[in-house]
DNA sequence: GAAGGGGAAATACAGTGTATCGACATGATG
DNA sequence: CATCATGTCGATACACTGTATTTCCCCTTC
């Protein structure tokens, strides 16, 4: 019997772990928005089985609650800087940046309490960075007056850029001349404040934006620490 | 021939119109949660086939944005106050109120812009409470911030919530005692100041913490207005 | 060599959003 | 009154989903 009648060995199945899952389920979602991950794609981005994932994960759910810790580990700032300011608003605009190279991250951000490791590290060098400039309960009351702040800020963000991308529109054209129904709709003079806001506002980029409304509520966050 | 023989007339088509749709999907979601809602039942509680949906909304995510828009008549004040504050403050605090009692709303905020005639109507008020008050820029950046942290504030709230409900503990057992994994990260003293959050904070209602964060919120936007 | 165990894969199921198509009641027209 | 066009509704179909269950086969251990 020659090696040629001999059939080759059974290939092996392809070893997985966490780590491998979950990057292909994040390459997957950067490609195609969160809707383009499930559990067979993923699977097949790994020579694998559908059912195998269920050995690392329990279900889709918590595929996402990796997804999402990955990103922190982006988020997490190599070093600290000093002041308390510069820490919390390097944070936030960490984030935001990652929401935009994640756009799906914006789907998940404050949708589940974050539990993973890094998530954890993230809250700690967020918290660390208050320790010492205010008790424990204002600090905390920070946090999460901030982190509310741009959760919030960074959906809107990335709920807009995606509109704008459907329509075809930038933000200002759609608000001038095309939009047929919110033209429409200021049209009938229902909403003059609204209007009023849409025609003589100036538009500034959403970045500073950002900033600004981030700076108001660090001004707000500062004013409180100072004053027991 | 009698009348037994003869077949009774085929019944007409019970009417529809989004109205009645959204009703319905909104049930259903305030039962079951989004997750709840398909075409098909929304459709069989309405006595129809799923097909004829398409009618009224051209794909799932049109319902979504219907079901959003029509709780936000109930967020609509039906009078103002006079103060700008208290006015921005009722319309955080009704959005809130809102999304504890469809829970789903959280789901949902933020995700896409509010362009149905309540969603615009909110905005109309809520730019209307700081006419004259402010310039249109400081106006809007404003309300987009305040509105971005309690879109956060809410979303934060009933996700922890969600956790409370699946888990069956309170935040303060789960963080204390039980809650496993939690625990083992705290033990493992890679996050002190975290722990010290945990263990050291007092923990506050819900309700307090948001209304803290909102003033907080509040005062820095009145800081911008008073100096322009 | 035989038996057992464990893990991967195949199959199965109930459900989803949506496209397509056939039938049929209705209103217009001869 | 008969016929035809029209438009709408429902049935069917499709591709896919998350997940439970069953089947199978390789490896280890006697």
């Amino acid at each position: 019997m020659t090696v040629w009648d001999r059939p080759e060995p059974p290939t092996r199945p392809v070893p997985l772990d966490r780590e491998r899952i979950v990057a292909a389920a994040v390459a997957l979602a950067d490609e195609g928005g969160l809707e383009a991950v499930s559990l067979r794609k993923v699977a097949a981005r790994l020579n694998a089985g559908p059912m195998r994932l269920y050995g690392y994960i329990s279900t889709k759910q918590e595929l996402f609650d990796l997804m999402v810790d990955e990103v922190y580990a982006e988020i997490l700032p190599e070093e600290q800087p000093g002041d308390w300011r510069e820490a919390l608003s390097a944070l936030a605009h960490r984030t935001r940046r990652a929401a935009l190279r994640h756009e799906w991250l914006a789907d998940l951000l404050g949708g589940r309490p974050t539990l993973g490791p890094n998530g954890l590290a993230v809250a700690e060098t967020t918290l660390a960075a208050l320790d010492g400039i205010a008790d424990v309960d204002t600090g905390m009351r920070a946090v999460e007056t901030l982190s509310a702040y741009f959760t919030g800020a960074i959906r809107r963000e990335i709920a807009n850029l995606r509109a704008e991308r459907a329509t075809g529109l930038s933000k200002r054209d759609w608000q001038h001349a095309s939009g047929p129904h919110v033209t429409r709709m200021l049209a009938t003079g229902r909403f003059p404040a609204l209007a009023k806001a849409v025609y003589d506002g100036t538009d500034v980029d959403a970045e500073a934006s950002f900033a600004t409304g981030l700076d108001w509520v660090l001004d707000a966050v500062a004013a409180k620490l100072t004053r027991p």
